[in-house]
DNA sequence: ATCCATTACGGTGTACGTAAATATG
DNA sequence: CATATTTACGTACACCGTAATGGAT
């Protein structure tokens, strides 16, 4: 297993998702093209499917990508609510090394 | 933004707590001590909280720890359950990446 | 010609293993 | 002394940006 699949990917999916363009992706991520569209490969490789499809100037969804997208979304906005959360917790508890 | 959380610091987090200890956890991994514990001190910086409690020869997890398992437990199981998923798609629109 | 995506290539940083050091029982 | 964890250090490769190439309108 060479690659390993990542929170990352699913992130970058939904930016690209949504904005209907690697482009517009990119650009909301802070990132360039290049980048976002490696990683779409190498996901689209994983898992063994096409998730985008070329339609026109836009980029739409495969129906595979349709149905990668809710769940993508899902996972990643409950991490992100996990993280948030923890660092709220560190005010109460905050990190004393040692005591 | 140096180092960003991953879903993999999540599951070697549920696997140090299953497992009660450092080294099970890295063994159930497949990885070294070290790396396990790498992540886990970069994840406790990163949110700003101690995670883990030494009992004894145990190393159990701290009511932050507690409060964090459940959620990474559960959206790493998601997060494996969704890439699942998708592998069996790919059955019904196998990926021509080129013809 | 313009916009969007992919390919190619090099630099930087992260993840890991091995080995040594430290702590605890 | 044996077991468990941390620290130190070197290496491999994943990620990203820039630049160049390809395609479609």
């Amino acid at each position: 297993m060479k690659h390993q699949i990542n929170i990352r990917h699913l992130r970058y999916f939904v930016a690209v998702a949504e904005a209907e363009s690697f482009c517009g992706g990119a650009r909301r991520l802070g990132l360039s093209q290049p980048a976002v569209s490696q990683q779409m490969r190498m996901l689209e490789c994983y898992l063994g499917i096409s998730l985008f499809r070329r339609c026109g100037k836009r980029t739409l969804l495969t129906p595979a990508g349709l149905t990668f997208l809710k769940p993508a979304g899902d996972i990643t906005r409950r991490f992100d609510d996990l993280i948030r959360t923890l660092g709220k917790e560190s005010d109460l508890s905050e990190v004393p090394p040692r005591d």
